[in-house]
RNA sequence: GCGCCUGUAGCUCAGUUGGAUAGAGCAUCUGCCUUCUAAGCAGGUUGUCGGGAGUUCGAAUCUCUCCAGGCGCACCA
């Protein structure tokens, strides 16, 4: 644990224990500790960290905040905690003052724990799933599949940085409606090709990388499909295609910087029985109905608006029997926590899954979804509906080609899944040269610069002194950058148990903030020995917390620009 | 019609889960390169937090209601 976690859990506890103390000697009477806050204030002189522990106690006290804050503090511990001075401020807030010492164990602290610096353990070792994209591959990859892409991505690489053992998965649909409806598409283009009059059925897929698909499979077999049962040419055709588009798929994402542990095909579930199997197992369990030819789970038992269909009237199960099982067998491979990131278009999926979760008497609530709102594509000024039937949409390459892959996955990663990204590209072109991931990255480079030039000079560097460190702490500049390296692994805490990879996006944007106000101000280059090691170390801790954030949202940090 | 998400500065978005005087980038205006990268810094301007009611010491945040936008409500996925 960081000094500064240890001293802010110190901090809560006393106050804890201070209340306990004033209701023992009967000074405050209250049954349970309400919950209360220790935050550092927004406004610099109300201190380091400020407590409403006073005022959520007024209830139960019946007594004003400010009295109830003044006994707490008489009953106060602060040995060990660095607090240096307090008041009661307000309403009855209780403000703290850190001393400010605490500060030149940062940079020691950092350096010590290199990459692993903002390691926490709020894991313990858990086994946690997350599936995202999981693009149908049925086409190229959309700017939808881009947001998912980063924010999976980079929502696994926190969790791992929390202490979670995680797994991303790639869920194929590689069998259903769908696939049917793909292969008389592809036929219909492999006719076109050859000459022949033959439209693209309804529902079908009108994307153009199709015909170039199809152009690449002519190139090596040319016409001799042209003659064979339309079964066997539309089942070699779907292979073909399936097998070339996936890997496009896993060219494109690994090139956006996204590597999956496991890629799962839908047909192994249906191949081997499972999906069967596991209709069977709920039916046992009396969760399935049979209801004009078609069986229907219960899913209204678990809160759902309607019952679905699993198995339709001509014996064939739904997208929904395959995807239940599916989540069995996540489960079964012993996730404590599975985690699917979704388009927001899917969410009234989510009641259903839960339930059918539940009926198989797994925690539904192990399973976590998280709903992005879609993107929505501007093209002069007007909405564009993207679809993958249509074939009308912005690929992620193109958007990696146009903007580049660290300003897509930064301007992706930067918003709240929640809210709706409208994205121009014509914008998104013209302003690529100021996408604040290039402020980041330009401190980083920076920072590098500065080494490379002490080096150039011939300053060894060496671990700071505690007192060369405490020069740091002179200057306000400093202490803010140094306050702000400390709150990385509490970032780290917190970001992950809300599974909102953004506040990393944001918590960089303030980092790199911090350092340009610091370099513009002081000068690390000094000819002081003392005071030139210590502003090296901040330099080299904070290229580190730069290092490590960034590593967790897949954005490089070049060292020159 | 029902359900979910959203509505914060001219634009794009944050807002530590109910805290003190609501923030950042872009845009705009004014300064700062003979010193470690000006893709930068310092400062100015910018608000009925969609409207209304309520809950309480205290509301952008919670509740209700209305308005606007998005998405969903298939034997599609």
């Amino acid at each position: 644990m960081s000094l500064y976690e240890r001293i802010v859990e110190m901090i809560e506890r006393n106050l804890a224990h201070a209340a306990e103390r004033a209701k023992a000697a009967g000074e405050l009477s209250f049954e349970g500790l309400p919950s209360y806050v220790l935050e550092e204030p927004r406004e610099r002189q109300h201190g380091d960290l400020a407590t409403n522990l006073a005022m959520v106690l007024t209830k139960q006290a019946k007594r004003p905040p400010r009295e109830i804050a003044d006994i707490l503090l008489k009953n106060l511990d602060t040995k060990e905690t660095w607090i240096e001075d307090w008041s009661i401020a307000g309403p009855g807030f209780i403000n703290f003052r850190l001393n400010p010492d605490w500060l030149a164990n940062v940079v020691t602290e950092i350096l010590r724990e290199g990459e692993d610096y903002g390691r926490v353990q709020l894991g313990q070792g858990e086994k946690v799933q997350v599936e995202f994209v999981s693009a149908n591959p049925t086409g190229l990859l959309h700017m939808g599949n881009a947001r998912g892409a980063a924010l999976g991505d980079s929502l696994a690489s926190l969790l791992e940085m929390a202490g979670y053992e995680v797994s991303r998965e790639f869920y194929i649909n590689d069998a259903g409606n769908q696939i049917h409806n793909f292969a008389l598409s592809l036929e219909a283009r492999y006719l076109q090709l050859l000459g022949q009059d033959a439209p693209i059925p309804e529902g079908g897929y009108h994307g153009e990388d199709l015909i170039d698909t199809i152009k690449g499979l002519i190139a090596q077999v040319g016409d001799k499909y042209l003659t064979q049962e339309p079964i066997l040419r539309q089942e070699f055709l779907v292979r073909y295609a399936l097998d070339e588009k996936l890997r496009h798929i896993r060219e494109t994402l690994k090139e956006f910087g996204v590597e999956y542990d496991v890629w799962f095909n839908e047909q192994s579930l249906h191949d081997s029985g499972f999906v069967r199997a596991t209709m069977e197992e709920m039916e046992k369990k009396g969760y399935i109905y049979e209801k004009e030819g078609a069986l229907w789970l219960k899913s209204t038992l678990f809160g759902d608006e309607k019952d679905e269909v699993v198995v339709r009237s001509n014996g064939t199960p739904t997208y929904f029997a395959a995807d239940i099982a599916y989540h069995r067998n996540k489960f079964e491979r012993g996730f404590n926590r599975v985690i699917n990131i979704w388009g927001a278009d899917h969410h009234g999926h989510v009641a259903r899954m839960k339930g059918a979760i539940e009926a198989l008497g797994f925690n539904p609530d192990a399973l976590q979804i998280i709903l992005m709102q879609l993107v929505r594509l501007i093209q002069n000024g007007e909405v564009v509906r993207m679809s993958k039937r249509s074939g009308q949409y912005i690929t992620l390459r193109e958007l990696m080609d146009e903007v580049g892959r660290d300003a897509a996955r930064f301007f992706f990663i930067l918003r709240d899944p929640d809210s709706t990204v409208e994205f121009d590209l014509d914008l998104a072109r013209s302003q690529s040269a100021d996408n604040p991931v290039y402020y980041v990255q330009y401190a980083y480079a920076r920072l590098c610069s500065i080494l490379r030039q002490a080096q150039e000079t011939q300053t060894n560097l060496r671990l700071p002194t505690g007192a060369e460190l405490k020069l740091l702490l002179n200057s306000q500049e400093e202490r803010d950058l140094l306050k702000k390296l400390a709150d990385f692994p509490r970032e780290i805490a917190l970001a992950a148990r809300l599974l909102e990879p953004h506040r990393l996006a944001r918590y960089v944007l303030d980092l790199a903030s911090l350092f340009h106000t610091f370099y513009n101000s002081q000068r690390v280059l000094v000819e002081d020995e003392g005071l030139r090691q210590a502003r090296l170390g901040l330099v080299r801790g904070t290229k580190q917390v730069l290092n490590n954030v960034l590593r967790i949202l897949g954005v490089t940090a070049p060292e020159r620009m």
